[in-house]
DNA sequence: CCGAATCCGCAGTGATACTG
DNA sequence: CAGTATCACTGCGGATTCGG
């Protein structure tokens, strides 16, 4: 299935011989974010060669991780989606973008922001225990992308597009200013963002998105 | 740092720079065990070129995950143990192998299972709800390595090494029947396991690591 | 335009031998 | 014990081309 097998009875083994190789799991989280065609993911994945990308969704299909769907009516082709198996990537997925974070420093120059994946931060920042209870929905204007967040007692929902219902509270960050959860959470708590709605509800959402800056001292 | 970085602001593409090589995250797996030498994780990562592991090393180490550490007397030598940030990996380094141990079906031939790995494998499978208010410790004995587990109100310690405080339970398996966690707790749970001390210990013992056997289906 | 296949040069890897 | 050296191989990066 990969390039070479690890010889070993063990899961970490084994998930490293299925989305170890380049590239791999950054096709995952782009595509935990909704479904993509194929130039999509050319166009989020800026340096990715060609064909490494077609050879990694033969092999994530071939795995049962993602699965070739045909697109709806307006534009036809091919959408790429994850399956149920790839979906059970994500916690795997947060937990090492968590601490790629945490070893992370401000922008290099050069690197490029997707506010698109914002919606994979909130799911990465997202506190259960400080949301129980908690009833709402925001949406985040990020340049000229549009997010919703809808928490329901302990459980987030995040997506691009506008919120699915009213929301509480919008935010408006940009265009000035990178596009990163992280420039996002330091201008809110720096009562630096444009909102609208219920000003009270910033508050939570300040309270069940967590900053997650790194320790100071050496990051490697 | 790696051979090429992705280019993308993001702690996911970060961690994979860092991480994501090769044999990275198994050596890293191997020293959340314990700290070794430069010949144990040659032995511990079968068909690993000596070059390969070198190099990683020296990386990891660069990158502030691995320390080199002068072994204590009685054999001199190098050990290499994890920093702090090398320790904060084992969230989703836990994560992972839930993940690849759910598309893991049974051992392929040829492939090799390690018993010290079960202290990883008991970390993932620790359930910290179910062990709230528990305080027990268990030696396990597979084939001719000891494991003990120290759980004190939902915290578990896990290591190699006989118990550090009198087991509530010792639970012998093997020597035949294969060292693996998956196994021991399907022995353990159809009472094919020999335990000495309190009896009753091994219900709790089942109830605070789960088992995680693959879903039926399509494996992948 | 979408979804690739093809070709080339090179860097990372695998396997083994060798050394302070 | 703890690596370095060498060399063949293959996966990857980069670009171009091609079929539906």
């Amino acid at each position: 299935m990969t390039r070479r097998d690890y010889g070993q009875y063990c899961g970490l083994a084994r998930a490293l011989e299925i989305v170890g190789e380049r590239w791999a799991l950054l096709i995952v989280r782009d595509l935990l974010v909704r479904p993509l065609r194929y130039t999509d993911l050319v166009e989020s994945l800026p340096g990715i060669p060609t064909n490494v990308l077609a050879t990694r969704l033969k092999e994530l299909e071939q795995a049962g991780i993602v699965e070739r769907r045909l697109a709806p009516a307006p534009k036809r082709g091919v959408l790429y989606a994850l399956t149920a198996a790839g979906i059970e990537l994500q916690p795997a997925l947060l937990a090492l973008g968590r601490w790629g974070a945490s070893q992370m420093g401000d922008p290099e120059p050069g690197e490029i922001i997707r506010p698109e994946l914002m919606t994979i931060s909130f799911r990465a920042a997202f506190d259960a225990r400080a949301a129980r209870g908690v009833h709402a929905v925001w949406e985040v204007h990020v340049h000229d992308v549009v997010l919703h967040l809808v928490v329901d007692d302990g459980e987030l929902v995040s997506g691009v597009g506008p919120a699915p219902r009213e929301p509480d509270l919008v935010i408006t960050f940009g265009p000035d200013g990178l596009p990163s959860y992280r420039a996002l959470m330091r201008a809110a708590r720096a009562g630096e963002v444009v909102y609208w709605g219920r000003p009270e509800s910033l508050d939570t959402f300040l309270r069940v998105f967590t900053l997650t800056e790194p320790a100071k001292g050496k990051t490697g």
